[in-house]
RNA sequence: GCAGAGGUGUCCGAGUGGUUUAAGGUGCAGCCCUGGAAAGGCUGUGUGCGAGAAAUUGCACCAAGAGUUCGAAUCUCUUCCUCUGCGCCA
């Protein structure tokens, strides 16, 4: 949520900085209800007061032997008018609160303008394999290797789902050991949420009500319904929501582990087939509550752990700063980490490192007590995947794969499987 | 799922329609006392939305929402959650 003190202040700065998202947003139906809220609200206070004084006068009144009858009249119409001007009040506030959760994040200043096209590619892992044979692709070397069964996925659960089976499920769950043992060490504390979450998680991460579409809903959509999370994002950053922090326990550094449900509704490509895109998928989630001031190395720590992770297995990647309108709404500077797809000749998302700055906490209310002043203030909450699994599962086969059919298992990964070099082909 | 008991501030806990600061304690902060500390004493002590240059001040908040009433922490209804017991458990 955005401060609405910027938006009284100054309307057409903010404008123009949500025109590097390439958004158009008219903020003239936020500023005029803003300024009836506060009219109204002051005519009901003064409303209310009046009918406090006066009503708490009426025992003593009475003990006096005075008639009360026609104060409790004047009271009853009073009360009749204050009615009529509360449920005004609430609806404004209602219309008022949920266009300003409709409002996106405002971007960082040095962020490019524009979309995508204006990505920034900043540093390139690694180079290329070069491969002196015709390389598969994943749904070959996952088929010849019997790691993934997607027919029998598809029969189980409809398009967009897959089994990982035998060395193939080994694979994936090294793959979340390496990244939870390493989380582990840089001192992140461990976190497995629910995955059932209330309509409130959804909002205060900032995903609703824009993606109220996009997830799964357990039982019908709606503020009375769960929905099973969409990326850890959702729980973790909502854990502390309505609390406050004190200062020194800042910077709070989570990660958790969780598949993610998606419905990628019309969003399937006929490229994206495999496990490049699916309904479900395995995510490794980081997310760090701080202040202010330490978000700007919060959020390096975050990129810097993410290029780690994807090093480790020796792969070839490369980091992009997303421009303005390419970052997701809820977030003020997103860094991709890309990971090439040989049989796509394309560089694909494992990894997006966020910060919301206050954006989120304003909506789900979570603050610190700055230890200096005593004043409350919000915290800025950042998040960063550490990794998702399911593509840098498709870059590993391809990237390792050998003339032989098989391929080779980085090193990081070997003792969560019982120290296996290769995966050779059944046969 | 059924039945009973609950949900009050940092925490404990009183409060079952009214003299309007939600008693009292505890914790925390400041001050007094002390050589220093403990004990003791005094003062202060939440969140949100408004008004005001400020001091200050209005309203709301006793799990959430709705209702009854001149007036609700207190009464009614709905929902959520916790505890105890029973039931269910692919």
């Amino acid at each position: 949520m955005i401060n609405i003190d910027l938006i009284r202040k100054n309307p057409q700065e903010l404008v123009e900085r949500y025109k590097k998202r390439e958004k158009d947003i008219d903020l003239t139906e936020i500023l005029e209800l803003d300024k009836k809220r506060r009219a109204t609200q002051q005519k009901v206070d003064e409303k209310k007061a009046e009918r406090n004084t006066v009503s708490g006068q009426v025992p003593v009144l009475k003990k006096q032997g005075k008639d009360v009858a026609p104060i409790i009249a004047e009271m009853k119409a009073l009360g009749e008018e204050i009615a009529v001007l509360d449920k005004e009040l609430g609806e404004i506030s209602d219309r008022l609160n949920y266009l300003l959760m409709c409002l996106p994040n405002l971007p960082d200043d040095d962020l490019l303008a524009g979309g995508k096209e204006n990505n920034k590619p900043i540093k390139v892992f690694g180079e290329q394999p070069k491969f002196d044979f015709t390389p598969k692709n994943h749904i070959e070397l996952c088929k010849d290797l019997d790691l993934i069964d997607y027919e029998r996925g598809t029969k189980l659960a409809g398009n967009g789902a897959w089994i990982y089976k035998g060395e193939g499920a080994r694979l994936e769950w090294a793959l979340l050991n390496y990244f939870i043992e390493n989380h582990l060490n840089d001192g992140y504390q461990f976190i497995l949420p629910p995955h059932m979450l209330g309509y409130a998680c959804g909002l205060g991460a900032g995903q609703f009500p824009k993606f109220e579409d996009e997830v799964y809903w357990i039982d019908k959509k709606g503020q009375d319904s769960k929905f099973i999370l969409p990326t850890a994002e959702t729980a973790l950053v909502n854990m502390h929501a309505g609390e406050i922090f004190a200062e020194n326990e800042l910077p709070k550094k989570y990660f958790a582990y969780t598949p993610c449900y998606r419905r990628e509704a019309g969003s399937y490509r006929a490229e994206e087939r495999g496990m490049i895109r699916g309904h479900q998928f395995n995510k490794v989630e980081m997310v760090q509550y701080c202040t202010p001031a330490q978000n700007k190395q919060a959020f390096e720590e975050l990129v810097e752990k993410a290029c780690k992770l994807v090093e480790g297995l020796g792969l070839h990647f490369r980091l992009e700063k997303l421009a303005a309108g390419d970052c997701s709404d809820s977030m003020a500077r997103t860094y991709d980490i890309e990971i090439w797809i040989p049989s796509m000749q394309i560089y694909k998302e494992v990894s997006s490192v966020s910060t919301a700055n206050d954006y989120q906490a304003r909506r789900n209310n979570t603050k610190y007590r700055d230890a200096k002043t005593g004043k409350t203030e919000y915290v800025c909450t950042l998040n960063g995947s550490g990794l998702a699994t399911s593509r840098v599962f498709v870059a590993l086969i391809e990237q390792c794969q050998n003339a032989d059919g098989s391929i080779t298992i980085p090193v990081a990964l070997r003792k969560y499987m019982g120290g296996q070099e290769k995966i050779m082909p059944k046969k």
